[in-house]
DNA sequence: TAATACCCGAGTAATATAGTCGTATATAAT
DNA sequence: ATTATATACGACTATATTACTCGGGTATTA
């Protein structure tokens, strides 16, 4: 419980990588997976998804690869965790209002509760914090 | 990502449950599963296990049940989360130094940090605050 | 035009979580 | 004593989530 997935390690991992290349410097996924011993096509699926939302550009074509594009101190955890799994939550109801048993349900606001510390946590803390 | 599980929910409702019990009351697994719409096999296993670390008491036989035994404030959410799951952390480094790309391992001293967070939150928080 | 990189959806494999079942033991009531 | 009902506990199955793979596509450089 309350585990990190590999998508989210992976998408940090190419992240503070991508941040420590030279302007205009690119990195492919292949280099990256290999040097991180990382699976190449897991890899490649998180960086799409990175360029998808303009964190990352990615440049096609041989001599192609990917570079960073946003300034990591202007992305906090809380939407970064959310690009890369959506809704974050430690519970479904947060979001999720379809719960039949609502009404017999009591501990409901300490788990919001809960759920809202952890959020603002994750608000008050960017991606520059995570890849430094 | 980051989400509770059932037996740490149903481990939650029914300590809420027994708190509100009467001095020298109890309360029956099936009693409680019934309640609130929980797998009452599910909810016997959790129940027992928190039997093992005397957070509740359990009385065999016609008549017998649960009760609660400890102070909800005297008990932490990471102990109790630990208790019911085992070791929590967002990454499995965190405990398990097992790792072979740790050299390689660029996030590992961030992905720690926010563990602490994470940790020294629940640190703070009793389940008395959970089941109020 | 060949090689290589990104793109993307569908599929499979592995793991973790959720839930079930059978059997044993304790105990209260008849 | 016997019956009914509760906890105890390990083994088992089912389901959901996560991790990973694959195939066919498009862009671009040499």
């Amino acid at each position: 419980m309350l585990k990190l997935t590999r998508k989210v390690e992976y998408a940090l991992i190419a992240l503070r990588h991508l941040k420590g290349l030279n302007d205009g410097e690119l990195s492919s996924a292949k280099e990256i997976a290999q040097k991180y011993g990382i699976p190449k096509e897991l890899l490649a699926k998180v960086l799409q998804k990175l360029a998808q939302e303009n964190i990352v550009r990615a440049v096609k074509g041989p001599t192609g690869g990917y570079r960073i594009i946003t300034d990591p101190n202007s992305i906090n955890m809380t939407n970064f965790f959310e690009i890369m799994e959506g809704p974050m939550a430690i519970m479904d109801c947060y979001f999720d209002s379809g719960c039949e048993q609502l009404s017999a349900c009591t501990i409901r606001t300490p788990i919001n509760r809960i759920n809202d510390s952890i959020r603002s946590m994750f608000d008050k803390m960017t991606l520059a914090d995570i890849t430094y």
